[in-house]
DNA sequence: GCGGTGACTGACA
DNA sequence: CTGTCAGCCACCG
């Protein structure tokens, strides 16, 4: 198989493989994926999926912000997405769902803040 | 081939 | 918290 679409569908089964509720950054798709250095490339090709069932929305950057610029049209339908899941949107910042009795936060999210 | 570009990132001020 | 900045890398004109 030629290098170029395997890349692509690997990026492509890692977004997928995202669950509900759960986000991940560019960076870390990328590396997932295979490509420590792949961040830009997984812009690329969520930019030219044309798959409508692709969870693109659980995607965001690695300081936790949506990647639009915000008041955008796909921000908005991003943010709308994420919260529909229960993913709070908040100044732009993402976060995984609140649970205070475990540390779901922390192993999806690591954050550290 | 070459320079510009971007849904990025980590480091630093 | 907010801004730069240098790397990054596939794509495009």
């Amino acid at each position: 198989m030629d290098p170029k679409s395997a890349r692509e569908a690997a990026i492509l089964a890692v977004v997928r493989a995202l669950r509900t509720g759960e986000v991940a950054s560019y960076g870390e798709v990328g590396r997932r994926a295979g490509l420590p250095r792949g961040a830009r490339e997984v812009v690329r090709v969520l930019k030219a999926a044309d798959d409508p069932t692709l969870p693109w929305h659980r995607v965001v950057r690695s300081d936790g912000r949506i990647g639009f610029p915000e008041g955008s049209r796909l921000y908005s339908e991003q943010a709308r997405r994420l919260r529909r899941e229960g993913v709070s949107v908040t100044r732009g910042r993402v976060r995984a769902k609140a649970r205070p009795e475990q540390d779901l936060d922390a192993l999806l999210w690591r954050h550290g803040d």
